[in-house]
DNA sequence: GAGTTTGAAACT
DNA sequence: CAGTTTCAAACTC
């Protein structure tokens, strides 16, 4: 034990350095007291100042998260790292806590000890940490940070505590140890800064005392455990990181953010309770005979048949560079380019996954580039994503069969950590690459990546850039800047071409109001809703509005009167259908809503029925920007209202429209009854979606016009919030958004808004589109809400002063919760009523334009509670 | 794969 | 704001 005395000192001298982790950790009592999480706390913090290099969007320095989402996003690490920002601490111990499922106990060390420990710090994390070296304090908040941290932790605290728990219960536990040692030892030559120093020296003296036959059984049974307890470690380590991974990709059953393990390493331990008592060869032979044993030692989303969810991304408005080729909607989940960003998230999850059984190898020969296979798989993946059996689609186990055997082939070519470390040279593109990437890339189903060769990718040629998104190493870019070690430059070219364009970065493909199609069998044959429509239009003179260089056919919407072409014969619906569509509903919309206002409703059906009809251009009007989400599409809570509206139209295929990527409705419910609660789950896409549609139509039907507006409360109770839980980055992102946007409007429009409730709806429309992007988070001055500027400029039509169109934001939202007030008040006299000062009072407005309604969804349970959930929001 | 066409973006 | 240039994607051969 005189080794473990020195580890332990040793692993108390290398971590000692780091106090603000332990101090921040003691803000957090009770979960951290025990001796470990004393020594866990000393660590320092290993920062990978920018970790996965795979694309990522420009989350600036002193921005909110994103502008807009991209799909380099859907990393799941990406996704972590955006989401809890500001949690590192609690996540510290959480997952220490939680990734061991053992607080505070100290007999729960004991129960670590059947945790084989787990090759924790790949070679590229090492890498990146070197990398970073220096400046990796300051991004100690990052999950991934934590992660690494965490992991950090694990190899020492796995160590000890097999050390102390397993003492002679299992004879080779010594070997084990050594093993383990000797796993890390791999790294060796890698990053001697990262090696624990002590642990070499220790295993070493350690595997000594081991026999030669011993230490044979000591293998086998080693590998068995280290196999069964690496998946449940590693793998759900990994998950850690990429906790949607965990939840989106393999349908993870529990949706908490925080990952729970207790359950698991009971199940666990239980299971390695069986083994404990028994001889190495005892420990073999059991797990030989009982797989199930071993398979208990592994998480059960790892293990048997995934339950497939496919992933979740996070979703961008449509942007056009978002979108590819269409694909029947049968692949709609890689039709556009955030869906092939899910692919690439799951490409990341199968990748992290590879990185376990890469640690898993352990034969002591594991250290592969890991970067360079991450890039190879990812591609490769994305490769298969491409193919009419997405990822998407895929079996979760086929994935990891993929893997598998991707992970044998890269086992064959072996790179050295040098070459692994030169991560950031094979990142480059390179010519060799670049027809792989085009091929894999540019097949119609695949992901759009740039191919820039003069714009440095700074530029709005670049796909990648115009979407917000870094470039990642399939793009076939030259002398690219778009990348994440330029992120100051990015972030700065992107603000220039702001200032000179607002909304150069907003979504180009916008929903109209003006047509939405009844049949719904048509979201079936189509990629894009014909109701969808280029923002600003295309000029095509040439190709008539047919080939790809129109980019209103290229993302498979018919062309508008915003559009300048000539000859349009745009097949998804000419320019001139276009506007004679629209000038039609101007005629008869007013007076539909008229006499809808003056109807008497006795039958609650017709009343629904009637209201969604008149609801649903305005729902398309308001997700405008924002291609529904399958929160609503795939809702199936009995609300015929939000249905009929959900599914009347045509929605963009989007990549969300994952049923199983939602919970269930209980947890809406759940918020619905607790308002504090619901801001909580606001910070998941899924809620805010529900919320939208369900709120929506019931603030509308039950007269709370008059209550003051719970989004507006919402959001200011969300502005509290720090941005946190990259806080859901995507649904954060807009709310902070509008929060800000109110903060500095000009008074006379909060004025306005303060007494009009249909605020809320407004706020509500905001916050359900998670994947609303941004237009520029980080300047208020310039902020623009994507969604409520597309709104704005239908009605505005584009004459507007910036900041007036700015001001008018909420003043759209106005419009979208009252479909009635549209009808009522054509944008153009909207405008100029709002100019003019001269629509103050838009309760009123909206009241005359609309009669008051009934709960139309049971989704609402009732008129009470709602309204309920309504006072308590609105009293906060 | 090279060259051409096209239209958006950028520039003036 | 219009005209021109630059750029990269789409397209053709």
């Amino acid at each position: 034990m005189d080794s473990l005395e020195t580890f332990r000192n040793t692993v108390n001298t290398t971590t000692s350095t780091s106090t603000a982790t332990a101090t921040s950790l003691s803000e957090f009592p009770p979960v951290q007291e025990s001796t470990f999480f004393r020594s866990v706390n000393n660590l320092s913090p290993i920062i990978p100042a920018k970790a996965s290099h795979l694309a990522r969007g420009f989350l600036g320095l002193n921005s909110p998260p994103l502008v807009f989402t991209s799909p380099h996003i859907s990393s799941q690490c990406e996704t972590h790292f955006l989401k809890r920002p500001q949690l590192s601490q609690f996540e510290i111990s959480q997952w220490d806590t939680g990734g061991n499922g053992f607080i505070d106990d100290p007999d729960n060390s004991k129960k670590s000890a059947f945790l084989p420990p787990v090759k924790v710090i790949t070679d590229a994390q090492k890498d990146l940490l070197i990398k970073n070296g220096g400046n990796m304090q300051h991004r100690s908040s990052s999950p991934c940070v934590n992660e690494y941290l965490v992991d950090h932790v694990d190899v020492v605290k796995q160590s000890n505590e097999i050390v102390e728990s397993s003492q002679s219960d299992v004879p080779c536990s010594k070997e084990i140890i050594s093993k383990f040692h000797g796993h890390s030892d791999n790294y060796e030559g890698v990053d001697e800064p990262y090696k624990l120093e002590g642990e070499k020296t220790d295993v070493g003296s350690l595997s000594k005392e081991c026999g030669k036959s011993e230490k044979q059984q000591c293998d086998n049974s080693f590998v068995q455990l280290m196999q069964a307890g690496l998946r449940h470690r590693g793998m759900h380590r990994r998950c850690l990181q990429y906790e949607v991974a965990a939840s989106n990709a393999f349908g993870n059953i529990n949706s908490s953010p925080l990952p729970v393990h207790t359950l698991e390493d009971s199940k666990a331990w239980a299971a390695f309770s069986e083994l404990k008592d028994l001889d190495v060869t005892s420990i073999k032979k059991k797990m030989v005979q009982c797989p199930e044993l071993v398979n208990s030692l592994i998480p059960p989303q790892f293990s048997g048949n995934f339950p497939v969810t496919g992933s979740k991304p996070s979703g961008i408005g449509l942007h056009l560079n978002s979108t590819v080729d269409a694909m029947p909607l049968g692949h709609a989940a890689f039709t556009h380019r955030q869906d092939m960003k899910s692919a690439s998230s799951i490409c990341h999850n199968v990748e992290n996954m590879y990185r376990c059984l890469i640690s898993s190898n352990m034969d002591g020969q594991s250290s592969v580039g890991i970067e360079d296979e991450r890039r190879e798989i990812t591609a490769s993946i994305v490769s298969v994503s491409a193919t009419p059996e997405s990822a998407s689609t895929m079996d979760p186990s086929n994935l990891l069969d993929y893997v598998e055997h991707t992970a044998g082939i890269q086992n064959k070519r072996k790179l050295s950590p040098k070459e692994a470390g030169n991560a950031e040279e094979i990142n480059q593109p390179s010519p060799k690459n670049k027809k792989t990437k085009i091929s894999v890339t540019s097949d119609g189903a695949g992901c759009k990546r740039c191919n820039c060769k003069k714009s440095k990718c700074l530029k709005l040629y670049c796909d990648c850039f115009a979407a917000g998104m870094y470039c990642d190493e399939t793009c076939s870019c030259q002398d690219c800047y778009n990348r994440l070690e330029y992120e100051d430059t990015v972030l700065e070219t992107k603000q220039q071409i702001e200032s000179r364009n607002p909304l150069a970065f907003i979504p180009k493909i916008v929903q109209r109001a003006t047509d939405f199609p009844l049949n719904n069998m048509e979201v079936d044959n189509v990629s894009t809703p014909s109701s969808a429509r280029h923002k600003r239009g295309c000029n095509c003179k040439r190709s008539m509005c047919l080939k790809k260089y129109c980019e209103c056919y290229q993302v498979n919407v018919g062309c508008s009167s915003a559009c300048r072409c000539e000859g349009c014969k745009n097949t998804f619906g000419k320019k001139e259908d276009y506007i004679a569509t629209e000038h039609a509903l101007s005629k008869g919309l007013s007076g539909r809503v008229e006499k809808i206002s003056h109807s008497t409703f006795h039958n609650k059906q017709e009343m629904v029925a009637n209201k969604t009809d008149l609801l649903r251009g305005e729902l398309f009007d308001m997700h405008r920007l924002s291609p529904l989400t399958p929160s609503l599409q795939c809702s199936d809570q009995g609300k015929e209202a939000a249905k009929s509206r959900v599914l009347t139209g045509k929605y963009l295929p989007s990549p969300e429209c994952d049923a199983t990527a939602f919970p269930p409705r209980a947890k809406f419910a759940h918020s619905l009854e607790n308002p504090e609660r619901s801001l909580v789950l606001l910070e998941t896409n899924e809620t805010v979606e529900t919320e939208y549609c369900d709120w929506q139509l019931d603030r509308d039907n039950m007269e709370i016009m008059d209550q003051p507006p719970l989004r507006c409360t919402s959001v200011n109770n969300a502005g509290q919030f720090t941005p946190l839980s990259n806080a859901s980055s995507m649904a954060r992102t807009a709310t902070f958004l509008s929060l800000r946007q109110w903060a500095h409007l000009p008074q006379e429009v909060q004025q306005f808004h303060g007494n009009s409730s249909l605020l809320s709806g407004g706020s509500h429309h905001w916050r359900s589109s998670p994947i609303t992007p941004t237009a520029k988070l980080n300047e208020i001055n310039n902020v623009v809400c994507p969604e409520s500027a597309s709104r704005l400029f239908d009605i505005l039509e584009d004459e507007t002063p910036e900041i007036l169109k700015e001001a008018s934001i909420p003043i759209k939202s106005v419009k979208s919760s009252s479909p009635n007030q549209k009808r009522v008040s054509p944008p153009e006299s909207h405008a100029r009523e709002l100019e003019s000062g001269g629509l103050r009072n838009g309760r009123k407005f909206i009241i005359n334009a609309m009669p008051s309604f009934p709960p139309l969804t049971p989704c609402i349970d009732s008129k009470g509670t709602s309204h309920e959930n309504l006072d308590t929001g609105t009293g906060k």
